[in-house]
DNA sequence: CGACTCCTTGCACATATGTTCACACGGCTT
DNA sequence: AAGCCGTGTGAACATATGTGCAAGGAGTCG
């Protein structure tokens, strides 16, 4: 309840305190918090948004512990995974869908990303979708790292997934170490030997020793290709190769087969993804998937081990289950 | 995000969990949820509202940690206690600002009670208060034991008292043990041979493992006496007596002096509530005061350090401070 | 000093939400 | 089967909340 004429804070920001507790902790009308803020209605409404969105309100939903749903359940038993079921009707198209879901993981988001942690991401639509809607949350000494370079032919692709990046890197007030490469180098030669750069030592350093990773998978063969198959980052050769070598989607753009495997793929020694094994070693994998079309590529990465906390639409979820 | 068919629960919990999700999570309308759930929105509205009342949904305020008000940061200077400074006009009635701190106390207590702990309650106006709104929050092995007797020369004040304990048990769904002695016993002797008796072992025993105690301050001598002073607990003559000791106020019926002290005040020998020396032992002892007229006997139960925590209106945490 | 921008405010209107009420349904008694 | 709860529903109404807009105030620049 930390609040009330504190000079080191904003008055702004302090109203925006205190006309939440009285609305949310006591129940009053908007109407009532205005005349004890000497203000008008409007404003008071305009305070609690910027409260909520500025994440000062905090609102959870606890389902009682026995209570995960069937999917949930389901999901669990297969794949050893904790599921979030984001309920999405059926005949929602795809654009809702995503947006739903990135909107339920923004909202949840910082439970899982506090002080003094390191959090990769990757870039996407998905997660283009769910950076636009995270909720801010103060953390100190905290770091985000982008785990994949996204320059193409065309750009060095900053642009987007810099901002993508940046937002997430602004909500918690993180440090954020970019990563200024191409999503694929042409020669594998190159890439071993910029990996072995010193400027590139803290960027891996980190990924290492990541405590959340943050990703969607991507689905290159499905009616829907994800951003990185339509973006210019691939040509039909390459295209081809993948489709010859059996993959069926990537992560932060590390290709995969349905069981799981990487090696032989010939693109992944040019990509700039982390090693799976690298991922694999972060303790919170946090995937989010929003669309059927997704739904082979996500097998292959259960498969992989590289998830430990989905969160899915609803369709999308019982599509798993079949 | 547990939800969504299952069939363990009941389908109005199951609907209000997923109502709640489109609602909080999603940002649809009520009318929009509606129509996923094949139902009315007046329905809607009263599936969220239920989700609120029964707690699936957790409302919690966060102010930056850097935030505490003045005020609650000039308490822990002075008396090394957490205080929760509840906003409050300055020209609430009385009667006001005790149903609003109650209000805050209600919704937050959750955040302090928990599964395998035992909690202890006194009774009295404000606890009756707080009763009335607390948040449910479900628990296992939870116990809920009553601080001291309730029973006066004219009842046994089991109806007051058990019904707002009985709240606190209902809403976490503790076991609850209740203490069916009079307020006072009448002659010292009597107490004392009832201590001894084996059935109050049990009790006492909770009382001594309290992980949470949670009460207000009486004010024997104020403008507006606490429910212990005009509930036909003490006659003239006993009131005489508290007076010519030097007391000032009470917590649980065991009353003390402005400087903490509790020695030779001869109603403390027949009274029911436990000892100060138990309580302190509680980790967390929450207090709940509403009103300046109770100032005084704050100061006292604060010398006694019976308190940890403190949940006060803002008039009076000013009134404090002077 | 004025002209400008940028923000904030409160009003009035547009929506969204809460609540009352009459009624329908299932379980239970007679 | 008829009658009688208690519960839950949606329509209609009553409130409460969100938002576009025009106006005002503070700061900045010429």
């Amino acid at each position: 309840m930390g609040h009330l004429d504190d000079p080191s804070l904003s008055d702004r920001t302090n109203d925006a305190l205190t006309a939440a507790h009285l609305y949310y902790m006591q129940d009053l009308t908007m109407e009532a918090i205005a005349t004890e803020l000497h203000t008008s209605r409007s404003s008071v409404s305009r305070l609690l948004s910027q409260a909520r969105a500025s994440g000062l309100v905090d609102i959870q939903i606890r389902s009682p512990l026995d209570a995960p749903s069937r999917v949930e359940q389901l999901i669990l038993d297969r794949f050893q995974v904790t599921a979030h079921v984001v309920p999405v009707p059926d005949h929602a198209s795809d654009a809702d869908r995503l947006e739903r879901v990135a909107l339920s993981v923004a909202r949840i988001l910082g439970e899982y990303f506090d002080s003094n942690m390191i959090m990769g991401i990757a870039w996407g639509s998905t997660m283009n979708a769910v950076s636009r809607h995270v909720t801010p949350k103060r953390t100190h000494n905290a770091q985000i790292v982008q785990l994949n370079g996204a320059g193409n032919t065309r750009s060095t692709g900053l642009d987007y997934a810099s901002e993508i990046l940046q937002r997430f890197s602004t909500a918690f007030d993180a440090r954020l170490e970019q990563f200024p490469v191409p999503t694929f180098f042409d020669d594998p030669a190159t890439r071993r030997a910029y990996w072995r750069e010193r400027g590139l030592r803290r960027l891996l350093e980190m990924q290492g020793n990541m405590d959340v990773a943050l990703f969607s998978v991507g689905s290159p063969f499905s009616t829907v290709p994800s951003h990185v198959y339509v973006g210019g980052y691939l040509d039909d050769d390459e295209f081809e190769a993948l489709s010859n070598a059996g993959v069926v989607g990537d992560v932060a753009t590390v290709f995969y087969r349905a069981d799981g495997s990487t090696d032989g793929i010939p693109l992944n020694d040019r990509g700039t993804g982390p090693e799976l094994s690298v991922l694999r070693r972060t303790p919170r994998r946090i995937c989010v998937v929003s669309g059927r079309s997704k739904v082979d590529s996500l097998r292959g990465a259960l498969a992989a081990d590289l998830i430990t906390d989905l969160f899915i639409d609803e369709s999308t979820a019982r599509a798993l289950c079949e």
